[in-house]
Order: C-alpha cells, then sequence, then structure tokens
DNA sequence: GCCGCAATTTACTTGGAGTAGATTTTTTTT
DNA sequence: AAAAAAAATCTACTCCAAGTAAATTGCGGC
C-alpha cells in the first residue's frame, strides 16, 4: 500500500503533486479501520493511510468529520443494500422483512466500520446527523405511504426515527455476542415493526384456538 | 453542602469516620450532572461531592461504572414510572400508550441525567449493560404474553431491543430541537409500534373508503 | 541566483481519565 | 504505654489520544 520505499521527509513532496486527495483518504481510514477495528486512534488511521496526522486533520477535518463522512459512505451503502433487497419482493410486506433483512447483512458485512460510526454517543451531533441521513429516505417514503392510505403523514419522522433506533440498538446487540441467527432476528423486528405488538398483547379472541399460521 | 469549613489536609480523617459512603457520593454526582450538564469530568464531579478524585475512584469505579450505577438509578425510575401509568390504564392499548408517554415525560425531567448515561457509546460493554437493564422487565413480559396468546415467545428480546431502542432514540432527538409536542410524539410512536406499518405500506382495500376509525 | 509561497513533517500542547506515593490518624500488638 | 501496622485521605503525578504550531523543504516568479 505504500506510496514509496524512500522515507519522506519533511518539506514539499518532489513532483507538485499532493500527498492524498480528500476520497484516497477517506478510503485509506476505511480500510483501516477494517482491518484494526474500531478503536484505532487517529494516529493509527494516519500511519495506515500513509499520511502524518496534520495531513488527515487538514484534508478532512476533526475525528467527528471523520465519522460523519464515513458515516454517509456506510449508510448510503446500506441503502443501497436495502432499495435492491425492496425492489426484488413480490409485495410490501416482503418488501420491508428483505429490508430489514438486508440492512442487517449490510452492518454484518461492514462491522468495524459500523461500530467505528456507532462511537458517537447518542447525545452528540455527529449522531443526530447520522441519525438525520439515515432517516431521511424513510421520513418521505413513509409521508407519502401515509398520504397515499388517507392517513396523517405528520407521524413520518417519528416512525423513521423508530426504524432506525430499532436497528442501530438490535445491530449493536447482535453484533456483540452473535449467537442467533440473523435471517431469524430479522424476521422477528420485521414483525414487530410490520404488524405491531397488537395481536400479542391484544389478541382477538379467536387466535387462542388456531395455529399461528401465514 | 460542604461538610466543614476547615480545609482538609491529607491523612486518615479524624472521628474514624469515613468521609463519605457511596449511596452519598451516587446522589452527589447525580446533583452535580443536574446542575452542570452531561459534560462534566470526573474532576467537576469530585469536586461538586466535597471529595477528591480518588475517592471516588476508590469507593464507585471508574467512570464506565459510574455511569453504570446511575443509569440503574434512572432505568429504574424510568420504570416505576412506566408502571404506574400502565396500571391505571382503562385497557392493553391504552397501557401502552400511557407507558411510552410516562417514559418520555421522566427523560425530559431528568435531561441531564439522562444525557450522561446515553453518553456511552452504542459498541461499548456500559451500553450492552443499559440495554440490557432497560429491557430485562419488557422481556419477561413479552415472554408471557406471547406464550398467553399461543405465539412464538422467542422474538422476545429481540422485541424488547427494539423498543429500547426506538424510546432511546426518540428521546435523544427530540431533547435536542423540543420543537414538537411530547404527548402528541408519544401518540405517534406508539401508533407505530402497536398497529405496526401494515396499516400504511398495505392498506386493506376498504381503507381508502372509510374514516381511519377502529 | 534569490525570495516568497505551498506542502509537508516533527514535535509540541492540551485535557481528561486514572493512579502512585506521601501524610496523617486509628487500631493493634507487645 | 510505646511502637508498629493498618486504614483513609490528599497531592501530584502518569498516560493516552486529540488536535496544533513551528520548523523544514521544494516550487515558481523576478
Amino acid at each position: 500500500m505504500s506510496t514509496s520505499s524512500t522515507r519522506r521527509g519533511p518539506g514539499r513532496p518532489k513532483g507538485g503533486r499532493v500527498v492524498a486527495d480528500r476520497e484516497t483518504l477517506l478510503a485509506g481510514a476505511a480500510e483501516v479501520i477494517r482491518s484494526q477495528g474500531p478503536d484505532v486512534t487517529m494516529d493509527d488511521i494516519a500511519a495506515g493511510a500513509s499520511v502524518t496526522k496534520p495531513i488527515l486533520y487538514r484534508t478532512i477535518g476533526d475525528k467527528a468529520a471523520l465519522v460523519t463522512a464515513l458515516a454517509e459512505w456506510i449508510i448510503d451503502d446500506l441503502n443501497r443494500a436495502v432499495n435492491a433487497a425492496s425492489r426484488a419482493a413480490p409485495d410490501p410486506r416482503a418488501a420491508f422483512g428483505a429490508s430489514i433483512r438486508a440492512y442487517l447483512h449490510g452492518v454484518d458485512a461492514d462491522r468495524n466500520l459500523y461500530l467505528f460510526v456507532n462511537a458517537a454517543a447518542p447525545g452528540s451531533d455527529e449522531f443526530r446527523r447520522l441519525v438525520d441521513r439515515s432517516s431521511a429516505a424513510m421520513i418521505s417514503g413513509f409521508s407519502s405511504a401515509r398520504a397515499r392510505a388517507g392517513l396523517d403523514p405528520e407521524v413520518a419522522p417519528a416512525w423513521a426515527w423508530s426504524i432506525v433506533g430499532t436497528l442501530q440498538i438490535v445491530a449493536t446487540m447482535w453484533l456483540r455476542d452473535d449467537g442467533r441467527d440473523l435471517d431469524t432476528l430479522a424476521r422477528e423486528v420485521s414483525e414487530l415493526l410490520w404488524s405491531g405488538l397488537a395481536p400479542t398483547l391484544d389478541p382477538p379472541p379467536s387466535a387462542r384456538d388456531r395455529t399461528p399460521g401465514a
């Protein structure tokens, strides 16, 4: 990965060329995080990206900015996966289930980066930005779906937050002791969010006499 | 609040009495956090509790331990409020709505402490403990409710996590720009978790012709 | 050929978590 | 009763990671 074998000293680089542009640096940072885990320091990241710390700070900004930038990456990735899974499904219910499943599998596939990005404290500004970006697409989707169904669209933001929060915590908890099967977990979460608690906490009288099929 | 006007020096205190016990210290820490905000340092907390840092560390443990201890406090408080609200409701649906509402109002009433406790990164061990404690009661509740309804009780942990995650993120986002009315927000969240997305995303054909009552 | 500007690195400062060791009082032992 | 051991405390430190300032070198204009 090193650009050259000669040890760089201080001073402007030889070819008039800048050491690394923003995209390259972000990619390098992501790679370091993937291989060394979510607890890497800014020194680690700079070193791993073959760059010194001031360069990293000058090009990308402080740690919060790095988190935000990488968060955008991974969120957009997850959104793409979710959209693809959703479109391939035959009906709304299946689409929703497939979306949840795709999200969790996406997190699983990029654990370290997900954990790095989610190291932001829930009270922080980065966290807020992260949630905003995660929920933006959902908000407009819910909003128009509610309107289409003749229902109040005002609920959209709260609902999107709910789902983001659900996915975030389920993913995090699952990542720590990965005992359970991911698809099962996805199914369970889908069932709650799709059908709600009513069938469980206030079951129709007939429910106790039947088997829980379909 | 200061125990005495004489400046303490080093050495074992006069009366054979220890300077502060754990409970007193936790209460003092909570008070400091409430008045100075969630960004207080351990020095601030020690000073505010009229104690030196090593005492704080010896009596309570490190910062993670402090967070955990205070988290238990606030979680137990919230649980009490939720249970009281739930019991006073006439039917399951109302009980659930009242629970959500009580939780959010409880958070609102102790903002700083809630933010302090929720400064734990989602990837951390404290976070996990926090979630575990928050969800314990719900898990057993859901589990038995599911069994009673003749349904699979295995979903209980995932469902409890979902609800904890939902509440956490909704509370956090709401705390930052408190524009909306808290009761409205609670109602919106309740609607999602109680009835699910189905009525919105896959409305029964009749839904567009009727008013959305019962 | 020399001077200012640009890009980089080295080496620092800062701030908060956590700790070691000095200091004083109580308790126990002889 | 004196001295040694133990207990409880405070001062002052270390350590680590984030972020920055100043020194160092190369490039272009005159």
